[in-house]
DNA sequence: GTTTTTGTTGATTGACGAGTCAATTAAAAA
DNA sequence: TTTTTAATTGACTCGTCAATCAACAAAAAC
């Protein structure tokens, strides 16, 4: 039944199969034989296509990455002014989505792997720029000079509400965190009002 | 050579070289036998004793929170009046020895293992519980009855600056994160002030 | 119509690892 | 002194799993 063309399609199929293997595990301790299963092919069939197991996680973060990458970029192309595309931002984070069983478990394994694997560390490296980047820029005319400090503390307040909620609560509020992360924003702009030289 | 009352011994000895291993791996795939190994005895006596290798991981996840307790509350009996008690909660969080590999790896394994061990979510909600409710104590002479929202921000931008430097750099600097979580009390602070009555 | 290329898998290998158990040692209790 | 109890391990079982490979199927190229 050869149909040409297959590789990319099963590829993709294998990238699904192993985020959700990886959320209902909820660790990386899924075997190619589940991934494989749950995609409708051979074992076989996977190492064939991605070589080993390390590949197929790997190709589940980029994927996982891209679709909160993409999730940011659609929210800021409809935010106008820098305050808008600031919230944007924010609220990008604490969509429904990314507090879904899967997305919550490839980000925790994502940091785990981070540790000793170089690709994975280069990658949320990548995704940790951009976002830090994207949030001094529209910053900028909010809080002035301090844009750069304000970007680290809004990015982190959102990576560490992120954490907790989504550990801490069975059915994660991501309009909690959020409405947090634009007070302390709102903190961060009154303060730069006062002090409107620095 | 049996010496009696080896049983505390041997646990700790077991405790202490799982968290070592796990340091070393960055993350919970090490074998029974490298943590008896590295402790110096065999694996079928770790088997005695902690019965699985879930019971070892346990053992030093209380063990590496504990650790983390006795920093925050040693810190705290130095510390009179309630602006300096806060401040030593968020001190103690970035100390150096809380970037030690074995402790991140402690961490973000323990993270991963909240997600379907009910076990260890529920020693998660405690240590959380915990530094919560010190934090909202001692913020209310500071903020007053914003004392629990804010102690929500000062927990999470702890956690999500603690995971960034943990994983960006290789040499983490506690004192960078310090600095900026102090920053955003100080504005919390200047908030109050604004709002005496709120 | 033959050959090459792409897709596909069952079967197998080789390694590893958790947990068990019978057996050994020596201290302590009787 | 005999017996119980704690400490300890080597050897073994049973299962799992990543990775490989030979072989087969069908489309495309020649």
């Amino acid at each position: 039944m050869p149909k040409l063309g297959m590789e990319p399609i099963r590829r993709e199929a294998l990238v699904k199969a192993t985020i959700a293997e990886i959320g209902q595990a909820g660790s990386l301790d899924v075997t190619v034989a589940q991934i494989a299963r749950r995609a409708g092919m051979s074992s076989a069939l996977a190492h064939h296509y991605f070589g080993g197991k390390d590949q197929i996680f790997l190709a589940a973060m980029r994927h996982t990455l891209s679709l909160y990458g993409a999730e940011v970029r659609g929210a800021l192309v409809m935010a106008h002014g820098p305050k808008a595309r600031v919230e944007a931002i924010i609220r990008a984070g604490f969509t429904h989505s990314n507090f879904r069983r899967e997305v919550v478990a490839a980000w925790l394994n994502f940091y785990v792997l981070a540790q000793s694997d170089d690709q994975a560390r280069r990658l949320l490296a990548v995704y940790q720029r951009r976002l830090h980047s994207n949030l001094v820029y529209n910053l900028r005319p909010l809080v002035g000079a301090r844009s750069a400090e304000v970007a680290v503390r809004i990015a982190g307040l959102i990576d560490g509400l992120y954490l907790r909620e989504a550990l801490s609560k069975e059915v994660p509020s991501g309009d909690d965190a959020t409405r947090q992360v634009l007070t302390a924003l709102a903190h961060e702009i009154t303060q730069a009002d006062r002090e409107p030289l620095v």
